[in-house]
DNA sequence: CTGTCATATCGATGTACGTCAATAGGTTTG
DNA sequence: CAAACCTATTGACGTACATCGATATGACAG
């Protein structure tokens, strides 16, 4: 849980000090999980579940791609550590690892 | 000055509502801009920059990557509206526009 | 055990993009 | 003007990835 090429807890505000590389890198990865409108519409739609969760079922429609492209989008998401999917007999439920995108919004911050 | 493919203002915090195609769109192509290292540690050179602006000629070396490569992510990031390009005779001037950082930043506000 | 449903995997396809060498455009200095 | 310098553009190349149809996997119901 420490050699995942994620985001643990990466870098100091951008306006702090400059990037070294393996930083850089690290903090892209992250963004770039984010730089696809179906897995920000697939997030937005975790985030605003009644209880925190919802099934990958009632995911499919809303976004209007296919079952295996939805899949895909949320292994991303899952593998970046942004998601938390639990399996539930025949469904799937998925809910929001809120820290995970707090370090890529505090890499942001400026002054 | 409104019908850029830009985020002006865009978008509730993701937690807030689901994300409609348009607004969805418009973040990830922001994200997007920041899901590249070489970008990221652009960024970072500029924003620690002692005035706020830096030479675009002292940026090179520290990125490590050709000449044309530089010129060809920091278009990127003028045109996203991240950084401000400035010419001064021989030389260009690059800074920092926080506002628009801010914007993606605020959009990753969990509840 | 058979059928139905939810989800994942595979294979194929088109497109987007990071990168560099070569070159062009423009500015300063001598 | 010529030489030196900073920056942008062009063209080419390889790779990454979003997408889907087809299919596999696995769970539950009858």
């Amino acid at each position: 849980m420490m050699d995942v090429p994620t985001i643990e807890s990466c870098c100091a505000p951008l306006a702090e000090e400059p990037l070294d590389q393996a930083d850089a890198e690290a903090l892209a990865a992250g963004f770039k999980v984010l730089a696809d409108p179906v897995r920000l519409r697939l997030l937005s739609l975790v985030a605003n579940a009644p209880d925190g969760e919802i099934c990958i079922c009632d995911l499919v429609e809303p976004v209007g791609r296919s079952q295996p492209t939805v899949s895909h989008h949320l292994s991303i998401l899952v593998d970046a550590g942004l998601v938390r999917r639990e399996q539930r007999g025949r469904w799937a439920w998925v809910s929001v690892v809120p820290e995970r995108l707090t370090v890529l919004r505090d890499a942001l911050a400026m002054s």
